[in-house]
Formats: C-alpha cells, structure tokens, sequence
DNA sequence: CCTAGCCGTTTCGAATTTGTTACCATGCGG
DNA sequence: CCGCATGGTAACAAATTCGAAACGGCTAGG
C-alpha cells in the first residue's frame, strides 16, 4: 500500500521498460543499478515487492536475495528473479534460496503484471490493490473505503485492515496473536483482549448489511471470516 | 496443540530469521540458545518439533537429540536438524541417532516450511492442516470445522481436538492416558475416567451424522476410531 | 484550547466448557 | 446365576471464555 515495486537492473533499457509497464498498471516504483544501491534504498523504505535481475555488477542478484532472507526486516518481501536463461538449474537454486518467481527474459508486460499479481496474491494478498468482494461488501484498499451496494460503510482505520485482512484470508480461523501479527504488525504489544474490541467494532459496523454474522467466533481458539 | 515449534540455535540472526518464518506461517515458538536452556524450557512444555542446530556451544547438538531420544517423555518429538555444512556422513549420522530430518544452511523459508509439513505429516498428522475425511464427515484444522455433507456438526473444542485425533490416526486402539498425552498434552493432571466423559460427549455429537459407531470401546484397553 | 474520533485497557456478567463424582448398566469369569 | 470389573450417563460446581460497555489517553483539526 504505502510500498512501492523495487526494480534491480542494471541494463538500463530494461529497467525502463518495466518501469514503465508498472507505472501504466497504477503501480509505484523505485529503482537500482546496483545490488548495494537496492540495499540502500530499502533501508530507507521497504518495498511491497522486489523484481532482481539475477546478473548484476559486483554482489550478484542471488547474493542479494540471500542477504534481503537473512534480514529480519525484509525477509518477508516478495521476490522475483529476473534472468536471460531459462536454465532450469537455476530456476531450482533461485527458489530454493527464497525467491518466489522466476521470469526469463525477453517477458511480455503481460506476463510481468501478471506474474507480479500472482506472487503479492500468494505472499501477501492484503498488499495488493485488488477490491474484495464478498456477498455485496466490497473493500477497495485503493480509496481505502468499504460500500454495500454502492453506500459506504464507514469504520475505523483498525477496522478496516481487519477486515481487508479477512476478507483476503477467509474460511480459516486466526487466533488473537496472530491477528495482532497480522494485522497491527509483528512488534506490538497489545493485549489480546484488544482484538476483541475491534472485532465488536468490526460486527457493529457491518451490522448495516448484515455481514456481521461473517465475522465468528471460534470459541477458545479465535476468529474466523465466512459464510454463515 | 499447546505445543509450539523449539528452535535450539545459537546466532542470534538465524533464530530470529527461523523464528519469524515459523509465526508467519501460524507455528508458535519456543527459542533456545543452547542445549541447556531447550532441555529446561521442554521440561516445562513439550514443543510439537524441534529445530535443532548441529553446532551449539556447550553440549552438541547431537548429543541433545540423544539425550531426548532417550528420556521416555521427549522420544516421540520430531526433530529436524540444522547444519551448516552438506556432509552426507553427518547427514547419515543425524538421521542415524533419530532425527527426522536434516536441512542445511543456507535454507529458503519455503524449503523449512515444506520440511516441517513434511515430517509433522508423517510423524504427528493432527498437528498438519490438512483436511481429513471419512464417510462425509470432514474435519477441517485451518478453518476449525467439522462438516457432516456441507452440514456444520457442532461440538467443544476438546471434542473437536479428539475427533481430529481419532481421524488423523484410525483403526488403532488408544488407552485413556495414550488420549491424555495426545489431545490434552502432558503435563496435565486429569483423572482417566474424564476421557469417558469426553468420548460420549463427542458420541452425542457425532450421532446426527451416524459418525457416533466409529468411536469404538475396547474393553479394558480404551478406545478406537475404525468402520463399525 | 477545545472537541471529536480512535485506540487500548479493564471490568462485569452471561454463556459455555470442563473435570469430577456418584450411580447405573453391561459384560465376563466362574 | 452371582459378583466383580469396566464403561456409560447425568448432574454439578468450577473455570474459561467471550461480549458488552465504560473509561481515559492520545491526536488531529478546527
């Protein structure tokens, strides 16, 4: 949401090229030369995903992506290696060290998008733009808004990310911890009880166009989004 | 299931690494930087798996899965250990004194994830979230369901956790304490009889779908999931 | 500065569950 | 058939667990 797409390329064509395509598909981006210069930039703001070139000058892309594993802070970035050949031996290594895509060059911005698409709906679905839908309530993060048949539905920002987070991750329970995890971020410390409050929140707020019952509880373990 | 996964390690930057991979997928966890300190946080509980490192500064690794291997309590935790170097002699020496696996660094979150299931699948499959099935009852972990043909059965979450054992392990007889051990943990102090209790409760639960014949009592033994 | 909104905590009470026990039913060996 | 061992059942009290509401702190925007 507030991260952009990280692109480490050092053909500059190339990273034209696909800054471009990403640009066009409402995506923002940032973009190194070099896998040091990446490094630098992440330290100052993460991406929501990163696109490496497995060749590149001086620390190559799969030193890179070891060293971005290796790191607490950005071990959870989605990856995707971009390479000349489509050698299937490294297609292995580059997943075995952590990667989540490959993508042989020359790619269509077709593919790309599309691939880029499928890796944040993986890794992180509630990091894409994507509107979710269920029954009539749409979440939309891009306006960051909630509408039931088109009238809005107006929450509290914590409860707008609970419920985009159900929403993405439905039919399956969450305990409290991992709500707080999840959805307010690994280095909180909040009480658990608290996610009981946003939870009544939540169902108070849907309660309009009866999504409340979607919200449930699964008693002693935690709470699950589906159908009722 | 108040067991987490024990990661004995001692660099500070992998357990954390490993540490964060594990929440990220839904796995309480328990970290120890030594063989000492595992062996006092498993005596006040047992961990579903161990991730253990080979190296670690005091007693060894190796000698730490011997030391659980041997006490009656700790031989049934599947072990996985973490090695920096590929030797195929440790390797053989690993698996050989009783770890289930063996994963060497440096390792891709994936690949550890993928291991755990693997090992969890075959040495504890009511710790896995995979869906089991038998004559139209579905048991689900990820969503905490039982459905009988799209039917929701509802029961206690002690019920629920028995049935889930009984199904991921069938056609084998149980004894009370077996049961004890299994479902409710040990470390727990409940009278033996409790299970009876439990077992008709889940009986009573179960008789709307016809389910309730499967539970089965062996006389003077304990009790068996199989066909009537 | 004041106000409104949001957040995290806490408290109280209701509902559910949990473990135990006592009593009853059943099966088995003699 | 009797008596004992074993399991089934119901009832109950204690403990958990969750929902609801209230509260105080904090921040942003006037």
């Amino acid at each position: 949401m507030t991260g952009a797409i990280l692109i480490v390329e050092d053909e500059s064509a190339i990273t034209e090229l696909i800054d471009l395509t990403l640009k066009r598909n409402g995506h923002q981006t940032i973009c190194a030369a070099s896998a040091e210069e990446a490094i630098r930039l992440i330290e100052h703001a993460l991406p929501n995903l990163a696109l490496i070139d497995w060749m590149l000058p001086g620390t190559s892309g799969i030193e890179l992506i070891k060293r971005l594993r290796a790191n607490k802070r950005t071990q959870l970035i989605p990856i995707i290696m971009l390479t000349a050949k489509a050698d299937e031996a490294d297609k292995l290594a580059g997943l075995d060290i952590g990667a989540d895509d490959y993508i042989t060059k020359p790619f269509s911005p077709k593919e790309l998008i599309a691939r880029i698409k499928a890796v944040l709906r993986r890794r992180a679905p509630q990091l894409t733009d994507d509107i979710v839908e269920t029954n009539g309530l749409q979440v939309d993060p891009a306006m960051h808004g909630v509408t039931f048949n088109g009238e809005t539905v107006s929450m509290g920002p914590s409860e707008f990310r609970l419920l985009h987070f159900f929403m993405t991750h439905p039919e399956r329970v969450y305990t409290r911890v991992q709500l707080l995890d999840q959805v307010w971020g690994d280095h909180t410390f909040i009480e658990e009880r608290t996610v009981d409050v946003h939870i009544r929140r939540l169902r108070q707020a849907l309660e309009g166009s009866g999504h409340d019952d979607y919200i449930q509880t699964i008693r002693s373990v935690g709470y699950r989004f589906s159908k009722p």
